[in-house]
DNA sequence: TTGACATAATACCAAAAGGTATCATATAAA
DNA sequence: TTTATATGATACCTTTTGGTATTATGTCAA
């Protein structure tokens, strides 16, 4: 059985749900608190910082303390390590454009 | 060709289990039947085909009869949508990656 | 047709996930 | 010091997830 850094197994954990993509995306803009953060879900404040710590259990996500708030902020590299992991299959995908590619350019070719 | 993520919460939710991108890496060298892929796993036929069942609805692969079997394929587009995605974040991880990369250009300066 | 084989479908179970409510602790402010 | 605020820590509940076992269906081969 394949042994995958059990980090990154963490983030695609992490990235499964939909509250915690859109907290990255939040994130990516500006950093803040766990009470701003959960501002902007309609779900109670201990359930955010449940799924802030489980960013943060994937690298997705450092937190700072700042006097009695803690400051959430985004660590991409996580993401890039996502992406890593993606391009194992990326010219697979690539392969499949081109072919299309070739055939959209073949009709265009007939038409013409 | 703008094809807008439809339903990317089915590929994030069929990525989370290391089993199925287990799989995935199994099917991108060669398509095969539920039961080749039962050989590699360790659980029964049934649980293999409820995680294939997963992949494919989060548009991972595709499933084609052939007689009494079951060819599954890798269908890679939808990991290009979790690509794109995640180009979301790029510019933030290549910004990081360039501030440490000058730092570590810096430290060898000194050192030389 | 009969029997073996590959998969489908269903019921069931334990554990994990996602949520709430409640109480404790640390810090800021009056 | 007292009080309000921001977060931490539990306990608890319901639904989903990952697995099994069992039975049914469809297909190949003799």
């Amino acid at each position: 059985m394949q042994t995958m850094p059990s980090d990154l197994q963490e983030t695609f954990r992490a990235l499964a749900d939909p509250s915690r993509r859109e907290m990255l995306t939040r994130l990516r803009d500006s950093e803040m608190t766990i009470g701003e953060m959960a501002g902007h879900f309609p779900m109670t404040r201990a359930a955010v910082k449940k799924h802030l710590t489980i960013l943060e259990q994937g690298n997705l996500i450092s937190v700072h303390a700042r006097g009695r708030e803690r400051i959430n902020r985004l660590e991409p590299l996580a993401l890039k390590e996502v992406s890593g992991w993606l391009d194992y299959f990326s010219n697979f995908w690539d392969d499949k454009l081109t072919r299309l590619q070739t055939a959209v350019e073949a009709a265009e070719g007939n038409s013409k």
